[in-house]
RNA sequence: GCCGAGAUAGCUCAGUGGUAGAGCAGCUGAUUCGUAAUCAGCAGGUCGUGGGUUCAACUCCCAUUCUCGGCUCCA
C-alpha cells in the first residue's frame, strides 16, 4: 500500500527552519527597507519566506541576502517569546507597520478563536509568529542553509490577493547535507520526463501547434500504444464495453450536463457557426455553437440513452480512450504532466444505487492491479468530498446534501472495506458527486491527481437516463467515472520518471537492438530480427559502420532493454548473447529460446532488473 | 492569468554594440572492429517573432509568442 505522507512542524529540524526563515526576514528587511512580511513557514526541505518588496530582486541578489543572514547568525541574537491579548497584540502590531499579519491577527481572534497572540523578537526584528524556535541565532547553522528560488506567491495562495516575492531556502543540520540535497534535486532533474522526452524523443510541444498540446512522436506513441493494448484487455476482463465518440459536441448537451456554465473557465471557447440551423424548426436561423468536450462523460450518456436498458445490463461499463480538450492556465502547463489537449482512459459504470458500493471497491481494485504491474508505489488514495462552506467553490456543487451525505458515507464504506489507508479532502469533490483521487508525486515532488474513481449522483438524471427495474418502473442509474490510467499525457509522464526512461521491455519503443560484431554478421542479424518481428517483437539491427563499443554505447543511452550481439561464435551456434539494460552479467542461448524469452517477458509484461 | 527568470545549429551550451562558435547528432569518405564514444572532411543558424534606438543590434529599449521556477506545506 502507498505511504500516506507525514507531517510535523515541531522538531528541532523545523525549528530550526523556521528560526532560518525569520533570520532572512530580517536581513532582507535590513537590505530592502520597506519591505512588507508575510508567512515563512518551514518546508519539507528547508523554508521560505513572502515578501512584498519594494523593488524587484533577481536570483543575482540572493548571496548578499545569505551573507546577510550569515551575520546574523554570527551576532549570536536570543530570540524573546511574549503572548499578548488581542487588543495589546492588534496595538504592537500597528506599530510594526505589518499589514498582513494585521489581517491574520484580526482572522485568528475572530474566526479561530485564538485568545493569544504570539510574537518573537531577535535583535531588531520582531515578527508575529506561534514559534517555537531556537533559543540563540548562535544555535542555527552558518553553512546548512541555502536560498535557491524566487518565486511569485499571493497573499494566502488567493490570487485576488496581493502578488508577493516567495524566497525558497534549503535548510539542513550540516553543509553536506545541503549538498546532498542539492545532489538530489540534480538527480531528480535528470529523470524529469520533459528532458527524457525529448532525449528519447518521445514527444514534443510547439509553439506553432499551440503550448499544453503535444505531439507524440513514433517511439512516445508505442507508448500510447501499449497502455491502450494493456487498457482493452484490462477492461474486458472487468466487463467494459468500448465505444467510440466524437471530440465536438454542440453546446446543448454541455447544458444538460451542467458543465456549463459550472466548468466554463475550463473549457476551449466554443466555435460559432452563423447557419441554417440545425435544429427542428427549420424556418429559424440558428446560431450553432459547438466546444470540444472537456470530459466523454456527456457523450457516453448519450450512448446509454441510445438503446433501452433493464436491470439486467447493470452494471454496464462503456470505456473509450477519449480525447478531450481543456483550457488550463497558461501558467500552469508543464510538460505532459499538465496540458490542454489530453487522451483520458475513461469510462461510465451505470449502476443501480444497490450495486454502487461494489462496483467502485472492484474499480479501485482494478487501479491497483494497474499501479503493481508497474510498481508503482508513491501514491495516495484521497477521499475527495463536498465543502458547502468553501467559499471559492460557492455555486460549484449540485445542491443536494441527501445525495452528497448518502453517496460520501458509500465512498467512505468502500474505501474502509477495502481496509485502504487515505486521506480527506474536504472541497475537491467534483461537481455531481465525492470521489476518490489517486495521487501521485512527479521526481521533483510535485503531487498530482493521477487517476480517479467518481461518484455520480446528479447528471444521470439530467439527462434522463433510466432503466427498467424488476418491477417494471423506470429507475435512474447512478453512474461512476473512472479513469485507472488517467491520461496518456500525465500517466506516460509518471511512467517516464518511474522507470527514467529505461521502460520494462513491453513498452519499450524499442525492444531488441541486434549487434552484429561486424560487417559479416549483420546477415545473421537481420535473420535475428526477422525472427522476433514475426511475433511482434520491435527489434532492429544496428546495421552503422560504427565501431561495436559505440553501437553498444548507443543502445545504452537510448535505453534499449535488450541488446543482442551477434558475431561469430553466434553465427556458428545459431546464438545470440544478450545484454540488458543496466545489468551486466551477459548470457548466450539460441536464437529460438530467445524469442521464446523476449515473448514471454512481453506477454507477461515483466519488468527484469538486477 | 499573475510574479520572477529565460529563448543562440536537431540536442547541450559558449559568445559579444563592429555582423556567430564548440561538442554531440547529421551527411560523405576511410575503417569492419567482441562489449559505453575509430579517424578525416562537409554541411548546418534571418541568434523565438515584430517594432524601436544606433553609422552599426544576437548584444540596448518596447511589445509579443513560447519555455522554466512558483502561486496556502499557512502567525
Amino acid at each position: 500500500m502507498p505511504v500516506i505522507p507525514e507531517e510535523t512542524h515541531d522538531s528541532p529540524l523545523y525549528r530550526m527552519r523556521h528560526s532560518l526563515s525569520h533570520v532572512l526576514a530580517q536581513a532582507v528587511q535590513e537590505l530592502y527597507p520597506g519591505t512588507l512580511l508575510g508567512f515563512g513557514p518551514p518546508i519539507d526541505d528547508g523554508f521560505y519566506y513572502d515578501f512584498v518588496l519594494p523593488k524587484p530582486i533577481g536570483p543575482e541578489d540572493l548571496p548578499a541576502i545569505e551573507e546577510r543572514m550569515r551575520a546574523i547568525i554570527a551576532a549570536a541574537q536570543p530570540f524573546h517569546h511574549d503572548d499578548l491579548e488581542p487588543e495589546e497584540a492588534y496595538a504592537r502590531i500597528a506599530g510594526m507597520n505589518e499589514p498582513h499579519k494585521a489581517e491574520y491577527a484580526r482572522e485568528l481572534v475572530a474566526k479561530r478563536g485564538v485568545e493569544r497572540i504570539g510574537f518573537y523578537r531577535n535583535g531588531p526584528f520582531l515578527d508575529m509568529c506561534e514559534g517555537p524556535h531556537v533559543a540563540n541565532t548562535s544555535e542555527l547553522p552558518r553553512d546548512g542553509f541555502k536560498l535557491h528560488s524566487l518565486a511569485g506567491a499571493y497573499w494566502r495562495g488567493d490570487e485576488r490577493n496581493t502578488q508577493m516575492t516567495r524566497i525558497y531556502a534549503y535548510a539542513y543540520p550540516t553543509a553536506k547535507e545541503v549538498r546532498q540535497r542539492v545532489q538530489e534535486i540534480e538527480e531528480a532533474k535528470r529523470r524529469d520526463h520533459r528532458k527524457l522526452g525529448v532525449e528519447l524523443g518521445l514527444f514534443t510541444i510547439t509553439e506553432e501547434v499551440g503550448k499544453g498540446l503535444p505531439l507524440w512522436l513514433p517511439a512516445g506513441t508505442v507508448l500510447r500504444d501499449e497502455l491502450e493494448k494493456l487498457a482493452r484487455e484490462m477492461e474486458f476482463k472487468y466487463g467494459y464495453q468500448r465505444v467510440s465518440t466524437p471530440h465536438l459536441t454542440k453546446e446543448g448537451l454541455y447544458h444538460t450536463s451542467g458543465h456549463l456554465p459550472l466548468y466554463e473557465a475550463g473549457m476551449f471557447p466554443p466555435m460559432e457557426l452563423d447557419e441554417e440551423g440545425d435544429l427542428p424548426s427549420a424556418s429559424s436561423k440558428e446560431r450553432s455553437r459547438y466546444y470540444l468536450r472537456p470530459m466523454n462523460c456527456p457523450h457516453h450518456h448519450m450512448v446509454f440513452k441510445a438503446q433501452k436498458h433493464s436491470y439486467r445490463d447493470l452494471p454496464l461499463r462503456i470505456a473509450e480512450y477519449g480525447t478531450v480538450y481543456r483550457f488550463e492556465r497558461g501558467g500552469t502547463l508543464h510538460g505532459l504532466t499538465r496540458v490542454r489537449g489530453m487522451t483520458m482512459n475513461d469510462a461510465h459504470i451505470y449502476v443501480t444505487p444497490e450495486q454502487l458500493e461494489d462496483e467502485f471497491i472492484s474499480v479501485m481494485r482494478m487501479h491497483q492491479e494497474y499501479y503493481d504491474l508497474f510498481g508503482l508505489t508513491n501514491w495516495y488514495m484521497r477521499l475527495s468530498t463536498w465543502d458547502p462552506d468553501d467559499p471559492k467553490r460557492a455555486g460549484k456543487y449540485v445542491d443536494d446534501p441527501e445525495s452528497w451525505a448518502k453517496t460520501q458515507a458509500q465512498a467512505t464504506a468502500a474505501l474502509e472495506r477495502m481496509g485502504a489507508h487515505y486521506r480527506v479532502s474536504p472541497g475537491e469533490a467534483a461537481f455531481y458527486g465525492p470521489k476518490v483521487d489517486f495521487q501521485f508525486r512527479t521526481v521533483l515532488e510535485k503531487e498530482f491527481t493521477v487517476s480517479t474513481n467518481q461518484i455520480d449522483f446528479a447528471v444521470p438524471g439530467r439527462f434522463g437516463l433510466t432503466y427498467t427495474d424488476r418491477d417494471g418502473t423506470e429507475r435512474t442509474p447512478m453512474c461512476i467515472h473512472r479513469a485507472p490510467l488517467g491520461t496518456h499525457e500525465r500517466f506516460v509522464s509518471f511512467l517516464i520518471e518511474h522507470y527514467g526512461g529505461a521502460f520494462p521491455t513491453w513498452l519499450a519503443p524499442v525492444q531488441v537492438r541486434v549487434v552484429p560484431v561486424g560487417e559479416k554478421f549483420v546477415a545473421w542479424g537481420r535473420e535475428i530480427e526477422a525472427a522476433l518481428r514475426q511475433h511482434m517483437i520491435r527489434a532492429e539491427v544496428d546495421d552503422s559502420d560504427h565501431t561495436m563499443g559505440k553501437k553498444i554505447r548507443n543502445a545504452a543511452t537510448s535505453k534499449v532493454p535488450v541488446v543482442a550481439i551477434v558475431g561469430e561464435r553466434e553465427v556458428e551456434a545459431r546464438a545470440v548473447t544478450i545484454r540488458r539494460y543496466g545489468i551486466q552479467r551477459q548470457e548466450e542461448m539460441g536464437i529460438d529460446a530467445f524469442v521464446d524469452l523476449i515473448r514471454g517477458e512481453i506477454q507477461q509484461r515483466r519488468h527484469v532488473r538486477e
